[in-house]
RNA sequence: GCCGAUGUAGCUCAGCUGGCUAGAGCAGCUGAUUUGUAAUCAGCAGGUCGUGGGUUCGAGUCCCUCCAUCGGCUCCA
């Protein structure tokens, strides 16, 4: 007689079934439909087979393709047929790893010989169908730490070896389907006959382990789905937002270009560019005017000397842009990878007394960094470029407060240019690695706390990651994503106690003693560059009225009207709306489609009908007809438009 | 830097397995047209086919080098 366990759902229900019962036969009990769709289990918060029975009470949770975990479960298997059909078109590779991924799959394989390319993802794909339709069925084993090790030493396989070091007698298990096996921690679909559409995505290099001193293996990227449309919806997907691109909207918009003769990773920003990124630099000083910095310049180039007392030299001075030498001897500069050490030697030039902290020097500071010629990525990676950086010297009294109101800044800044879904992330040291950092370890376990007590006093959902700190401290970073998906760190809050100490920096206490101030260095946008790039393809290249470089396009049906066209154009231009008057010889369909290409938020036509009654016709970006209006009317729209966009900052630190 | 791919006019692309003076659309220029809500018509001009080498009777097409770009990895002050 089996014995009875209980089991709880999601929604606080409950079922008493009899022990031995799976995942399956419950979802199955729950519906038919569901009992097909289920990809993946949870019982208790653990990931577990949907076949494995059950023999104790528990909360259950099933998942299907609409879930992320269902999702995993399903390119986890994936990723195994994929690793069956490379063993055996290529005999002789070996296996490391295979996970599933946020889209899709990949499995990083050691070719040994053989190399794959696009060619061959078309029979991948189809004899991964193969296999699929056979219906095969997924399951796990427990193996013996000697009998795993045994399989893979036979296989000469030394990368799961390693893997199999590191794991424990009685936690091993191989999941199986098919003729296939390998090495598996679980979390797989029933049967394979779900996966219904297959793409190989790409080929690319990957470092066993992720250390470069690795050998470097072959990673093979996929994706899968349980129904073909499904595969061509996410096709079209990415196709789409390519178009957001900001690479491709750069040139197509005017904003800025490279050029190989300048160099890689060296941006030019062309005149509707500058403008749009000046408009931002506007926007952001004058926040920052209100929150109670003061503004410094600084040379784009400091001595040798000066990097090193900052410690940049030691830790970046070999994979930099190497010192410019002058034709006096044994002189050196260096291009600034940073503004700190510039605006250390700032602070330092006075004497301060506490009554005088905190001290906030800001700067849009052009910076040089020799970024690795594969790292560089249109707008968002380069080795020139301009951070709108700032150094708060302050007691270590201060030090709270003052993070506090860069976080108010930081949030001020993404909710007034709408990046809403950004992720806070407080960037720790790697504790094993201190090689990496400067500084004691004291003064880093205080800029830890600092920081995370700032994120949780303002109710942050952050995260906490290990070995992502800049080398002289911790930092919050705001991380947002690109068309693609891909995570940027654009805003960047930092506390640094190692600075002051190196440069010597110091202030009169209320006691009349030397004191070492706290530094704070932050960059809202974190770069220009980077935060323009991620701007426009949140944006589609739509920018917000206030920042778009051109805010009205005025459109004569004839040249007979250019007159008039002029004289609406100086009006909007003396209430500061950027119009431009188009008056080539061509007709008004052209005109509106070029000013539709360029994403203009509204155009004005101008014929004899506008000119007779003195009035305006508008029309919307997108098509819509506002009709004719008065001069003024339009301009009142238009200013309410951007009043709505954009609310100046206030300073309220608490 | 590493793995894989790409590179033809300002832009988007055609040019089959190597074979006459390399094509098109858009953009540009000139002229005609004077236009009412997403492309008026005609003509002209524009390319040492990324670079350098090689194979060949012959290279945009095949091979190698370098450069740049794209997708990843590593890195990211």
């Amino acid at each position: 007689m089996s014995k009875e366990i209980r089991i709880t759902f999601p929604d606080g229900n409950h079922k008493v079934m009899h022990s031995g019962i799976t995942p399956l036969d419950i979802a199955k009990s729950i519906s038919l439909g569901l009992g097909k769709s289920l990809l993946a289990v949870k019982y208790n918060n653990e990931l577990i087979e949907p076949n494995s029975p059950l023999s104790n009470d528990g909360k259950i949770n099933l998942f299907t393709f609409d879930d992320f975990e269902g999702k995993k479960s399903f390119w986890h298997s994936s990723s195994h047929i994929m690793a069956q059909v490379l063993e055996e078109l290529y005999p002789g590779i070996k296996l490391t790893i295979g996970p599933p991924i946020e889209n899709g799959f990949y499995y990083d394989v050691d070719l040994e010989e053989n190399k794959i390319s696009e060619n061959d993802f078309p029979k991948i794909e189809k004899r991964m169908l193969e296999i699929a339709r056979e219906k095969h069925n997924f399951y796990l084993k427990n193996i013996s730490k000697s009998e795993a090790i045994k399989y893979y030493t036979d296989k000469k396989n030394e990368y799961k070896i390693e893997l199999l070091n590191d794991l424990n007698d009685g936690e091993i298990t191989f999941c199986y389907h098919d003729s296939f096996c390998d090495l598996c921690k679980g979390g797989h679909i029933i049967e394979s006959s779900i996966i219904k559409a297959v793409k190989i995505l790409n080929v690319a290099g990957a470092y066993w382990k992720g250390d470069e001193n690795n050998k470097q293996l072959t990673r093979i990227y996929g994706i899968s789905f349980p129904k073909k449309k499904m595969l061509v919806e996410y096709l079209d997907l990415l196709e789409k937002a390519k178009e957001r691109d900001h690479r491709k909207l750069g040139v197509e918009l005017d904003l800025f270009t490279f050029s190989k003769n300048v160099g890689q990773g060296l941006p030019l920003w062309k005149p509707k560019g500058a403008d749009l990124r000046f408009r931002l630099e506007n926007f952001l000083r004058k926040a920052q005017k209100i929150a109670g910095y003061q503004q410094v310049i600084t040379p784009h180039i400091g001595n040798k000397q000066l990097f090193i007392t900052s410690g940049h030299y030691d830790k970046y001075g070999d994979d930099s842009f190497k010192p410019i030498k002058t034709p006096n001897e044994n002189e050196e500069f260096l291009l600034k990878p940073m503004n700190c050490p510039h605006h250390c030697e700032i602070f330092k030039s006075s004497m301060w007394s506490y009554r005088d902290l905190p001290v906030r020097y800001a700067e849009f500071g052009t910076v040089y960094r020799y970024e690795q010629s594969g790292e560089l990525h249109g707008l968002t990676r380069v080795r020139g470029f301009t951070q709108d950086d700032a150094h708060i010297f302050c007691t270590p009294e201060q030090l709270h407060d003052e993070f506090v109101g860069v976080i108010n800044l930081v949030l001020y800044v993404f909710k007034s240019l709408g990046f809403e879904n950004f992720v806070s992330q407080v960037s720790v040291r790697d504790y094993n690695d201190d090689k990496k950092y400067i500084g004691d370890e004291n003064s880093w376990d205080k800029a830890e706390k600092a920081i995370i007590s700032a994120a949780e006093f303002k109710k942050l959902d952050f995260k906490v990651v290990k070995g992502e700190a800049a080398f002289y401290g911790p930092k919050l970073d705001f991380m947002v994503k690109d068309a693609l998906g891909r995570s940027w760190q654009l805003g960047t809050i930092q506390v640094d106690y190692n600075l002051p100490e190196r440069f010597d920096l110091k202030y009169k206490s209320e006691g009349n003693e030397f004191e070492r101030p706290v530094m704070i260095h932050r960059a809202p946008f974190g770069s220009m560059e980077r935060f323009v790039a991620i701007l426009i393809e949140h944006t589609g290249g739509n920018f917000p009225i206030w920042l778009t470089p051109t805010q009205v396009k005025i459109l004569c049906i004839s040249d007979k009207f250019e007159k008039y066209a002029k004289k609406v154009s100086v009006l909007l231009e003396n209430s500061e709306i950027r119009a431009f008057v188009d008056n080539r010889n061509e007709t008004i369909g052209k005109k509106i489609r070029q000013a539709e290409i360029e994403k203009t938020p509204y155009m004005i036509i101008i014929g004899n009908q506008e000119e007779v009654y003195k009035k305006i016709s508008v029309r919307k970006y997108g098509g819509e007809n506002l009709g004719t209006m008065e001069i003024n009317d339009f301009i009142k729209t238009i200013k309410y438009d951007i009043n709505n966009e954009i609310k100046p900052f206030i300073n309220s630190k608490f």
